[in-house]
DNA sequence: GCATTTACTGGGCAAGGTGTATAGCGATAG
DNA sequence: CTATCGCTATACACCTTGCCCAGTAAATGC
């Protein structure tokens, strides 16, 4: 279930250079190119690696506002707006969170003036009673993965 | 600067099945496989194509809790609080936000109990005045970008 | 202790993709 | 009108992929 160090090494490099195919893969970790083919069927099939779709920055295409609002939902509306956020394509992400049904989503809008377009098409729905929005100014730490999965790959073991 | 309809359907493509080449990209397309080759790589150029690194799933990886933190910073210390935070795995990413020395991070724990540790460790530091998390119970909408990238692609012109 | 299973190595082979280059063509801009 | 740009179509050498097999070493089961 657990990932080893040749797992690990192994999503490290692919992350480092995508673009390397098996063989040389196997080269630089220095085994045999069965193994890495192995290893990545193995790790594709446990779901530790879901694929390997491009990488789209929202920025460059025209998107680069990002923010985060917190929705309130209305008692058993919580369906419908998954529903509506989901037909929203500036939505990029939703998620329900603990707290008295709340949601944090995740915008991008081409502005900041159309920011207000996003959130009005986002809160203009019945079942949500109320919205907090904060604006990122500055993506400090961008969405990462190595540093876990370099963790997992030393700790083979959970109690 | 944005991107066109074929640009639009060659991303999708991807999106869908990463494991295609430029010829078999090609084909399915319809258009001559330098055009997909010069479609890539001016992509790639402009940064909308960031890369093909692996989708790797935290919880596969033995961390199946995701929180969102908002936390408060005393004012000056926000570079200090970056340099902390990028330093525990688990926090897979970091904005700074509107509000008062507001940031918001996203982390992984390998079960509630172990998120009270992560937590622990990540304010547990100096220029962080108060925190609050919300434990993400359902993935509504995960992480996607195809929708905003049809978008972009229909809408070649912006004000 | 012995047999079985599993994982890795090293090799080989055919098929096909990649990188790169070239020439022609139509549309667009100056 | 001419230069430029993007796309098509084609060519060729090189290399990777997908698949196969045999041998070995370590772990597992009896």
């Amino acid at each position: 279930m657990a990932i080893d160090r040749l797992d690990g090494r192994l999503i490290e490099l692919l992350a480092e250079e995508p673009r390397i195919g098996v063989l040389e893969a196997s080269r630089r970790l220095g085994v045999a190119r069965g193994t890495v083919q192995a290893r990545l069927d193995r790790l594709q099939a446990q779901g530790v690696i879901r694929g390997f779709g491009p990488d789209v920055d929202p920025a460059a295409l025209g998107y680069p506002v990002t923010a985060f609002a917190t929705l309130e939902i209305k008692q058993g509306q919580g369906a419908d707006v998954r529903t509506h956020l989901a037909t929203v394509p500036e939505v990029l992400e939703l998620h329900t969170t603990t707290g008295h049904g709340d949601m944090l989503c995740r915008l991008v809008a081409r502005s900041n003036a159309d920011l207000q377009r996003v959130i009005d098409r986002v809160v203009g729905f019945d079942g949500i009673v109320r919205a907090s929005t904060a604006i990122v100014m500055e993506n400090a730490v961008p969405l990462r993965i190595i540093p876990l999965v370099k963790q997992a790959a030393e700790d083979p073991f959970r109690p």
